[in-house]
DNA sequence: ACCGACGGGACCGCCCGTTGTT
DNA sequence: AACAACGGGCGGTCCCGTCGGT
């Protein structure tokens, strides 16, 4: 392998590996003892790849949202209809919840609430993703899916988005709240029967 | 003054004073220095009446949770049906976003991402105050509207009210991240009209 | 009682129960909490009669000395031979070790190790109180046990009295780092066979 | 020079320099700043090093014991009778009072004062060198002198070694209560007497 | 590319002593 | 006489980032 691909492959092992210990101890919890900790090399070797602290974790976050995006982008591709991309929306949540892809849970979630204020360009990133989410993927399905007459007329796709996507990351906080999947597993059940009902009159 | 009293009255000023800056920068982002500037109290000063950072800020915690519960108190104290109640502990969260009584956001919401892991007594006690909020509050609201065929007979309450406080504490974040109350202005909305759904066939 | 030996009072007790903590960890070693823990009194009680800690320290050294000089000047009483009264001192500091009156070995070795330069009232005391011990009180009984005949002629007291006062002090320290009163046990016999030993040509 | 053998020779002169400041104001009573003055180096350039304070104060531990072990060994290189052994280690700590190789005296003996209870490692330690130094070394001699005829039959090594010992101790203490070396030659010249009472009749 | 030494600073905890009030 | 509030400072630990070297 080229020195270059060498140089290339530590640094994405690095990002790898400092995502999830970014996620879990947020930005200012995370050392860079963790993160020499997690990746096994030196300062040095880190500091070689990343300028800082921050430009690590602005990567790190990147991985860590990239990770559920293709979740997301996974669950919607075999799936055409509204009412099933949103179900299959919800659903990639709920195993996000059970079977965590990394631990600390949604790094949205925990990016606003720490980064407020402190950390701006975290924040642009997180208000960047959460836009995507929310507008891009659920409020446009939602905007299709009434166009085409799957979801009842009337509804307004930047409340629906708003709304569900609120449900879901409350869910998470509560999940992480008392170490319990349970609370996902209730509010799914909640939009799915809420996604079944905007579907209902349409048929 | 009396010297007990003077102690007493400087000891609360110090817990109202620290509650929003805990609020707001978090257990571990909260330095004494900035609990000094917040006080104008020298380090022993404080260090007198509390005796760890962990202690003042578990009675800070407490006193956060306490505006919020007074608040919601205070809306169901005249307010004696089943939705009107929902109703009602919505739109205190919905006036907690555009007009926030401190800084930063539900403290619950907060404690939940910060303190994964780190701060089990804050946690602790977050999650009894949240039991608090969604079983003894909304919940026991949800259970007694059925009772008494003010809500949709069927209805699980648990659920109902895990969905709800989802929503809410998810608004809460997104209204963070946006810098904007929009997010809650809509998810309260939507939950409105949801709990006048739920409300509707009982009629 | 009058409001001044009420005083008075409060004052003696406050170093009788300060000593032996000063004797365990030391005038550096401990701090006013300690004391306050000893005394019952909150800072201002005992700021009230000691202008500072060095001088209750002080009073604390006295007080510890003083316990020691009184268990001498009992046991030297009825002997007037001077092997006896050696053997006495002897006997002493072996039951010192055994049954010690206070914690925290002998304040003479403790006070010389800590106050190296840091503390130098306190050496100074104690440099008074060795002086009378080995000169004052084992030299001096030597040369009168030379000149009365009860002792082998020349010895010279200085050496004597150095020598034997070292092997009690070291036998003290031995003691202390295994947590046993061996070293002393031995270090006593060996005393008591020499003492026989300068007695013996005598006879 | 290598960056290897750079920090390596940081770490011995860290610990050379920072031993006489631990012997001398013992290891409370030494602080960070001190190791500061007396290594020249910043907080970090000694945290790099030792991870606490206790780790660094045990490595300046076993160097001083290493320099007085060092001048003992020498001191028996080239004598082999039991007499000649005994007379030689009183001379290394008359010359060690005399012409200190460093500060403070005794690591044994301030280690053992200070240590009691707050710093067992440190006091373990402390243990096995006077273990050593007493029945490893003194005892010894005395054992293989009795039995080689050199020394007066029936002395217990245990009796003669530990009075010695503390002899010796206490002598140094003394000298050091007193600013002088006059108590260690006194009781040096005890304890040469007392060695040849010991070899006398032997031969 | 990677290591490791080092600086300089901020963290919280605890210190001792003073001051004002019963 | 005793208490309790408070100031100001030092303690060890650990932080992040730079830089000289291999």
């Amino acid at each position: 392998m080229a020195n270059n691909a060498r140089g290339a492959e530590t640094r994405r092992r690095i990002v790898e590996q400092a995502a999830p210990v970014f996620n879990q101890r947020g930005y200012a919890g995370t050392s860079l003892s963790d993160l020499m900790a997690a990746t096994g090399l030196e300062k040095g070797g880190i500091y070689n790849h990343f300028g800082s602290k921050e430009a690590l974790a602005l990567e790190a976050f990147d991985h860590n949202t990239g990770v559920v995006g293709d979740l997301i982008r996974r669950a919607l591709r075999d799936v055409h209809d509204a009412p099933g991309r949103l179900h299959a929306v919800v659903d990639v949540y709920r195993s996000f919840v059970r079977r965590p892809p990394f631990p600390g849970g949604c790094p949205l979630l925990n990016t606003t609430v720490e980064a407020d204020d402190t950390q701006p360009a975290l924040l642009e990133r997180a208000r960047a993703v959460m836009g995507d989410l929310r507008d891009g993927t659920v409020g446009r399905i939602v905007a299709k899916g009434v166009e085409r007459g799957e979801l009842r007329a009337g509804l307004d796709p930047d409340t629906v988005a708003t709304a569900a996507v609120a449900a879901i990351e409350g869910a998470i906080m509560l999940c992480r709240l008392e170490g319990s999947s349970s609370p996902m597993e209730r509010t799914a059940s909640f939009l799915h029967q809420w996604i079944d009902w905007m579907a209902e009159v349409a048929r």
